[in-house]
DNA sequence: ATGAAAGCGCTAACAT
DNA sequence: ATGTTAGCGCTTTCAT
């Protein structure tokens, strides 16, 4: 391939100089519409092409926005990228995506790669295990935008974007308090993070509520990996008081359980009746189909970034706001109809 | 916060060269044990943090991998971007994900940025209308090492990967054959993507062998959105012939016809077999579960990104092969066992 | 084993 | 409207 093209090589040719160039090509006020064009047309002509490297190192700025998730692969998970993307690309952002595989290690490692390659800004979903966040402070003193989404941590400087978990979980309980459910059990994920902290809470302020009561019987905490679910089908068989339903934090385990529990004969909803959390595309697919929490993926993705890069734009407005609370919404299906 | 710290800092401080400080961070061999432990010592007790704009600007090169994917979130595409992640950062590399979102023209533009950017490789899954190829060639002229996987195409200067899909195709009807199908339909994606033109073709070969034929009755192209799941019910639903089996090319769109399919009092595998492609998690939630071929999607990514890797490394061995092909894998569940 | 200095390519403040 | 020039922070060749 041929030499690389400068802005040096173009001001020779032109006989202008470099700083002309540069300007032309950026498209300032100051320059004239000819010299520009003739700018242009030079650069294209001999194949020029901007040096990012050498405009970062001038800026100290990238465009690009630095993402932790716990893994990539689940649908809500590629669900909220997908959103991040699609707004980043139009703003001019890179998206330099890692995940942490739910361990608080490989999340401080990413986090200081990340921050070490000079990415403008960090958008985070917390691992499993984090249970401190030292590692997030060279973000916050420098003052780069650091915001938390879904698997959030209110830390200074920080911002959070999230829905009501609380009363998410409230509702989904409360759902099947009203189609009859007496004997209610809740399939938790890691309380240590306070997505499912929260729904947690909902589900026993809705037990509350409707004078059901609760005792430790009626949580299991797991990791929500589909080996776990013969822990839960053994734990609703051996419960002294049958269970008459099941909110489960997550779509993909409830549709695991629904299938175990028919084959063990348990009938859904007839016997038990389930209620997810996410609204999976499975959710609607499985038999009976299952209802759920419409848990606002994509949208939470688009602004957690617009948020971040109106803080990059220096607009303090809704959308840098310290903690954004999005929509959900009660998604009825057949898991959970009363006959 | 701070001012930032230089190595000029560092040098000053320890009454050395800047190039020493350089070198001994760099671990460099021709350093003295105790001047680098000077060094190291100095540079964390000041905070020292490497310019990561300097460096890439020094040595032209990033240490970041460009992937181009058709939309993020998909199972498939999650998936293999959580392999590819998984050996980039073992690796040292980091991921700028952006996505075409099916179009050519996005892509294109996705293209010339993440080139611009000075990523070190690209791997590229083609969008759909795709249909021109220069966008790729200041890769190949610059010999960056361009990989394209899963929608490929042959370009000089570039590898594939991908798996056998003209016999996964083949193996999957023939599995329909053999289970009684006599006209079979085929749900395609786009044909102008060799992973469907392949899939169709392998549909093809198998019928002529079994002696069955093929007319443009069974075959439908599709962009296999959900919301032509309609079409392809009204199609099946008005064939002269009956339909007694359907290869779709897509695990998603094959659960969503069962479903219609049941509606409309079919019954799902007695009237019609179904058999679909991904072997996405809906496949064994859905009922019937759905047969389908394993499309091995974080294998895929894996091997991706230790190809452009060792490329990049100068290794010219196996895992830089022009071309991979992974192995698939026929799983039969109830969605097509003859009763 | 260490130092000196020339890049790397672009931006932006200052000057004209 | 355009030119000049001093950075930006690090790497690396060439000396010593």
């Amino acid at each position: 391939m041929a030499k690389k093209i400068t802005i040096y090589d173009l001001a020779e040719e032109l006989k202008v100089s470099p700083g002309t160039v540069s300007r032309s090509l950026n498209n300032h006020p100051s320059i004239s519409k000819k010299t520009k064009q003739r700018v242009i047309s030079k650069a294209s002509e001999l194949g020029y092409k901007v040096n990012k490297f050498a405009v970062n190192l001038s800026k100290q700025k990238s465009n690009a926005l630095g993402v932790i998730v716990p893994r990539l692969n689940s649908y809500f998970m590629s669900t909220v990228l997908a959103g991040m993307e699609k707004v980043a690309n139009e703003a001019g952002y890179n998206l330099i995506i890692s995940q942490s595989l739910e361990s608080m290690e490989k999340e401080k490692l990413n986090t200081k790669t990340l921050y070490d390659s000079g990415v403008d800004g960090l958008l985070v979903s917390l691992a499993h295990d984090t249970t401190d966040y030292d590692h997030f402070t060279p973000f916050s003193q420098s003052e780069m935008p650091l915001i938390f989404f879904d698997r959030v941590h209110n830390l200074a400087n920080s911002s959070t974007i999230v829905i009501d978990n609380v009363t998410a979980g409230y509702e989904a309980t409360e759902h099947l308090i009203s189609e009859g459910c007496k004997n209610i059990l809740h399939i938790s994920g890691n309380l240590k993070r306070s997505v499912y902290a929260d729904r947690f809470q909902g589900f026993k302020n809705a037990l509350f509520a409707h004078g059901l009561g609760f005792d430790n019987t009626k949580l299991i905490e797991t990791n929500l990996d589909t080996n776990k679910v013969e822990d839960v089908i053994a734990h609703i068989k051996n419960s002294k008081k049958p269970i008459d339903g099941v909110f489960v934090a997550s779509d993909t385990f409830a549709a695991h359980c629904i299938k175990e529990l028919q084959k063990e004969n348990f009938r859904i909803p007839e016997d038990i009746k389930i209620i997810g959390f996410n609204n999976d595309p499975i959710s609607e697919l499985v038999t009976p189909s299952l209802s759920t929490i419409e848990y606002p993926g994509y949208k939470m993705g688009v602004l957690a970034v617009q948020s971040i890069i109106s803080h990059l734009n220096g607009n303090i407005n809704l959308q840098s706001a310290n903690s954004i609370s999005l929509r959900h919404r009660l998604i009825v299906r057949d898991s959970s109809k009363q006959k």
